[in-house]
DNA sequence: CCCAGATGAGACAAGAACGTCTCGTCGAGA
DNA sequence: TCTCGACGAGACGTTCTTGTCTCATCTGGG
């Protein structure tokens, strides 16, 4: 081949094993390098050869991670509209990457990451800020921080993801559930 | 010493063994039985004699959380007044366990516990019961399933314990935010 | 048909953590 | 004062994981 270092087939699909892995590492944080292997159908030596060791292969979920949370809220076009209607878009948009944010997020809870934390810090603030623009144009309660939802947010992500894989959310309720629990609350309709 | 096995001063508190293990592994799961002896200020052997094994000591705390949830459930008097008022009392009464229940979640998230499981899903069905009568006296909405609110309570709970512990959020907050958003939601109230 | 590249399987050593043990020390009670 | 019990420190062997290596196999391209 002339170009393009790789154009094979494809005997190894590099993204493919990133999914698998975050889909049994959020099972099973502490699973081996070899149950990844397994779970991605390769053989440990090829992970190995793939990504240099078990931080490699983190960060390049967390990069993943970061990809896709990024691309979730470029699409979800926060700004259109009503904010309500723009949480619905990004969760919505956020819902095939819950597990692996899940993942991500209660993994960075003690991974004092480098680099990878300027990254997440991008996010949360990205996410703060359209909080307080809903706060700013009345349409979000202002004695809830930004920064609460926005915690509060990945929270409900991550419990409605489990929820979902433990049988007790059908998975098409999912954005219904974040986004009305997470605006609505459950106290019914006060009257009016 | 006549009866009661140990009377001494208290060269070995369990409780307060269990409560720095928690505090430690909230934030670091993977911390080594040697890291866990150093944080409770004691020897690696003395853990040792204590807790028959990393499995003795998780199930210890595993234990422990589940006595201190139903406790915080018996004192809240879920079923004396409105059921805002039960959950706002229940959400008090859990804060000081915050920290070991959210550790305690996510482990069992993937450890099929065997008579552990017994007793957390004893747990889950006291909270999802509240939930239901809440529904059924018309204070909570019906279209979020008690199963959800319980898991959504129990993510709020971990991540306003985290965003607590990062400083985030003001420990005094804990009840409001949790309560607030859960109950409430993010909306602001929609004019009337 | 032959060759290059990538894979899977397995062997190998290094390191970490565990669980158990012994030993010296210290404090409380007899 | 003496003795018993528990602790801290540390050594030791075992187990598990990791990272690297080699080798046989397979596939696609020349």
């Amino acid at each position: 081949m002339s170009h393009l270092g790789y154009c094979r087939l494809m005997p190894f699909d590099h993204e493919q094993v990133l999914r698998s892995a975050a889909a049994l590492l959020t099972r099973k944080s502490t699973a081996t390098m070899d149950e990844v292997a397994r779970a991605a159908g390769i053989g440990r030596a090829t992970l190995h050869r793939h990504f240099a060791g078990r931080d490699a292969l983190v960060g390049a979920l967390e990069s993943l991670g970061i990809q896709e949370f990024e691309a979730a809220l470029d699409a979800a076009g926060l700004d259109e509209g009503s904010a309500e209607d723009g949480l619905r878009r990004l969760i919505t948009a956020v819902q095939p990457s819950a597990g692996l944010l899940s993942f991500l997020v209660t993994e960075n809870q003690l991974f004092e990451g480098d680099d990878v934390d300027e990254g997440w810090s991008r996010l949360d603030a990205r996410v703060a800020a359209f909080f307080r623009r809903g706060q700013e144009r009345g349409e979000f309660r202002i004695d809830l921080t930004p920064a609460w939802l926005t915690e509060a947010l990945y929270g409900l992500i991550g419990s409605c993801a489990w929820s979902v894989q433990a049988g007790r959310v059908a998975a098409q309720d999912f954005p219904h559930m974040i986004v009305e629990l997470l605006l609505g609350g459950a106290r019914r309709s006060v009257e009016k």
